[in-house]
DNA sequence: ATGGTCGGGCTCCGA
């Protein structure tokens, strides 16, 4: 059995600590962490290697950033998505580990709307949606993880009209997303999951994780010979309540060997 | 009610 997760950490520097107990504690196999916020030499790897992982990353000072954990062997890197030799931005990264080919993305919010950060937003959604056809026509069985930063129905709003404005739900957000979805991709969540609640992120401010008000926006989403050993799935809510959190917590599913 | 709270890195940006 395979324990695959998705974790936007809010920056590695300052949850280092929650990163290696919740490793310790939750034991997963594969992580894609999103928003390291750091350069290569403030990543914690020896923090990570203690805790029995290697890790593969792609940095950017201050902002985003991305990683791949596993217990075994990371072979092949992928540093960038394709389809834009101009995007500087650390947002995506793929490896082969343990037979699979996981990528970990963090899709770029896309706030405010109208402005040149929602035109990019779509433009990695759909240079997304090239890759992932290339990676589904390689039949090699496929993990596509992060924070999207896409609530994909009203059921993944806690107030859908509080929302409204914002791009995470904008019908054309929706729609890049579905067009991935839809080349045969499997939402481990919705899969098992398909009604009510899931959220994955809940704001700082107006105490949002006290009183539940999320949002379901980190997803994994695989290939139909990844779905075939899809076993179970869920969110781990446990390190959003410990103190200084990130805003998000892990997504995990499992698959059969 | 266009606020509220974080993290990074340096007086404001991104989320």
């Amino acid at each position: 059995m395979l324990k695959i997760a998705t974790w936007n950490v809010n920056s590695v520097k300052a949850r280092t600590g929650h990163l290696t107990r919740w490793l310790k504690e939750f034991a997963p196999d594969i992580v894609m962490l999103q928003e390291l916020k750091c350069l290569d030499d403030g990543f914690p790897r020896l923090e990570i290697e203690a805790a029995g992982y290697n890790a593969a990353i792609v940095c950017q000072k201050a902002y985003n950033g991305v990683a791949l954990l596993a217990k075994g062997k990371i072979e092949q890197p992928l540093l960038s998505l394709p389809g834009d030799k101009l995007d500087e931005q650390a947002r995506y990264m793929e490896a082969t580990i343990a037979g699979l080919r996981v990528a970990s993305i963090y899709l770029p919010n896309g706030n405010p709307i109208g402005t040149d950060k929602f035109a990019y937003k779509l433009k990695f959604l759909e240079r997304l949606a090239e890759h992932a056809q290339s990676l589904l026509a390689s039949e090699v069985p496929t993990v596509l993880a992060g924070d999207w930063n896409v609530c994909p129905t009203n059921e993944d709003v806690w107030d859908p009209k509080a929302m409204a404005g914002d791009a995470l739900v904008q019908p054309e957000s929706r729609a890049g997303f579905r067009r991935i979805v839809y080349q045969g991709w499997t939402d481990a969540i919705r899969a098992l999951h398909p009604h009510g609640a899931q959220y994955t992120y809940w704001d700082y401010f107006q105490n949002r994780y006290e009183r539940d008000h999320g949002l379901r926006i980190d997803h994994l989403l695989l290939s139909p010979r990844a779905a075939d050993r899809l076993s179970d799935s869920g969110i781990d809510k446990t390190p959003r309540g410990w103190e200084k959190p990130s805003d998000h917590t892990p997504v995990w599913c499992t698959l059969t060997a």
